[in-house]
RNA sequence: GGCGCAUUCGUCUAGGGGUUUAGGACACCUCCCUCUCAAGGAGGAGAUCACCGGUUCGAAUCCGGUAUGCGCUACCA
């Protein structure tokens, strides 16, 4: 009998979600439902001086957005809880003390200003820097001396002086280790948190965790991890380290490189199931040629096997491509459903909304294979909520026209557009189509510039079926306007 | 500096000894469609598979070295 998969997504809540984390949560979750395992999320919360308030909140949000939904964690809780390390203090300190007391670790007494002088002693002579273990062999003496002293200790791990440590990754292979390259690092600092290695190893042992999946940055820290297993006595998780997202300047992607936070995207109206799709195709493919994929499909068909070992530059392009890619395969009302919220924070655009459901409805079809965003969608529309159109009167003069004869075109679709009874796309088509020609004009130039008169604008959607949309007296007002501007 | 990992078109990638004149996608260019913009269709350009050496009848694919990049090197995660 294997043991049944168990994977979780640790954040530490000391920022917003950052793309690399989520699709670190992204591989993870999909790795759970692809073998019908247990998905769970732990809050870090080790680190009190770097905690940020919202920002786990965040983090669940941007887990929520994509829908990556968790069976033990936060607000759903599970058996193997509490699911925040804050909670869970005893548990380290335990592990800690039983260390201690097996000789596999020891009370530090060095301050951190000592600590910085050495460092920067060993940068300065070349030395690799590293914990100069000055108090691994303290007597109970020089203990007792410390302590009287009132100096809190922090406990660091009493790393093998000898021997190497390796382990099998399931993406880079067999990686080894000198275990003297490796420094006696802190496993519970003085406030009586935990550091990440310690709380990491225990948490997931104690939550039988089966397979520990995470960025490449990690990958140095493991074998003190192990080493830790070893020493407690536990059978380690499976380790899968994969690569991560690079800016465009090839280092680790951060702020510095723009948006990062993923609640950014949704901000700038992405599709959930379009980041989806894309942060699953950043480092891991399904063949040499899909590129959509549902995601259902992704699940069927996740394996880490398939994640590549090199960093990947976050492609913003490609994105926007996909996002255009989802947008235009939503039905009409799957896009007014999404667009909703965004046309909502525009002032024009919101009072429309709320005053006219259907016009709305009408107007988004003629925008929706022509927006890569969400966001964008309110650009494009612009022109259908506003009263008055701000343009350029030279903007109306068409291609090889003059202003009389721009006057003249706009005089005469007045006069066929006047006793027009119905005001459709294909009317208004069988009326101003043949209009061009009688003008002595191509359609070309007649048609830009009615759109321009009409949207104020000389990229539009379709222009009968806009004015169809605006209806005869909108279209009429506005034509009128422009001749006012000539 | 030490340790670790990586290296296929600008970018994301397929490919894991002969089927490869190295395939696909984004971006770019041309043409078609067309009332503009998109979308769509058809083409094009773009990679001496980092470099050097080895193994082999044969290497992008295996091995070694070099270079470069990135990561880690905290009482951060």
């Amino acid at each position: 009998m294997t043991k049944p998969v168990r994977v979780r997504f640790a954040p530490s809540p000391t920022g917003y979600p950052h793309v690399g984390n989520i699709r670190t949560a992204l591989f993870n979750w999909l790795f759970a439902r692809r073998y019908g395992g247990s998905f769970i999320v732990r809050i870090e919360d080790t680190d009190v001086t770097r905690k940020v308030e919202g920002a786990e909140k965040g983090i669940l949000d941007a887990l929520r957005w994509l829908a990556l939904d968790w069976d033990e964690g936060p607000d759903v809780g599970g058996d193997y809880g509490p699911y925040y390390q804050s909670q869970r203090l005893k548990l380290y300190k335990d592990a800690a003390e039983k260390l201690i007391a097996q000789g596999d670790a020891y009370y530090c007494y060095c301050s951190p200003e000592r600590l910085e002088e050495m460092r920067a002693e060993q940068v300065k002579r070349k030395q690799p820097p590293g914990y100069d273990r000055r108090c691994r062999d303290l007597t109970p003496e020089e203990r007792a001396e410390k302590e009287a002293e009132g100096i809190v200790p922090v406990v660091r791990f009493k790393i093998p002086l000898e021997g190497q440590t390796r382990f099998k990754d399931l993406i880079y292979g067999d990686v080894v280790f000198e275990n003297s390259t490796l420094d006696d690092f802190v496993l519970l600092k003085s406030d009586g948190y935990p550091t990440y290695h310690l709380a990491n190893v225990v948490d997931d042992h104690a939550m039988e965790i089966s397979h520990v999946i995470r960025a490449e940055e990690w990958i140095s820290s493991t074998p003190r991890h192990l080493l830790l297993y070893q020493v407690l006595g536990l059978e380690p998780p499976q380790f899968i380290h994969h690569p991560m997202i690079l800016g465009p300047d090839r280092a680790k992607l951060g702020k510095r490189h723009g948006a990062v936070s993923i609640l950014d995207y949704r901000e700038q109206g992405y599709l959930p199931q379009a980041m989806f799709n894309f942060l699953a195709l950043i480092g891991w493919s399904l063949d040499d040629k899909t590129e959509i994929i549902p995601r259902q499909v992704l699940v069927d068909n996740f394996s880490l096997e398939r994640i590549g070992k090199t960093g990947a530059i976050f492609n913003r392009e490609k994105l926007e491509w996909m996002n255009g890619v989802y947008i235009r395969s939503l039905t009409p009302d799957e896009f007014f459903e999404a667009v909703q919220p965004y046309l909502m924070n525009d002032i024009a655009a919101g009072e429309a909304l709320i005053g006219s459901e259907d016009y709305v409805r009408r107007i988004l079809p003629l925008v929706q294979e022509r927006a890569k965003t969400l966001l964008e969608v309110v650009e494009l529309t612009k022109f259908f909520f506003v009263d008055e159109l701000d343009y350029d009167a030279s903007m109306l003069v068409g291609k090889n026209m003059d202003a009389q004869s721009t006057v003249n075109a706009l005089k005469a679709a007045q006069q066929k557009l006047k006793p027009m009874t119905a005001f459709d796309a294909d009317s208004l088509e069988a009326v101003l189509r043949p209009l061009a020609p009688e003008l002595g004009l191509k359609t070309g130039q007649l048609f830009s510039v009615l759109r321009v008169a009409v949207t104020g604008q000389t990229a539009a959607p379709p222009l009968f079926e806009t004015m169809a949309v605006l209806g005869r007296e909108r279209s009429l007002k506005r034509i009128a306007a422009a001749l006012s501007k000539l």
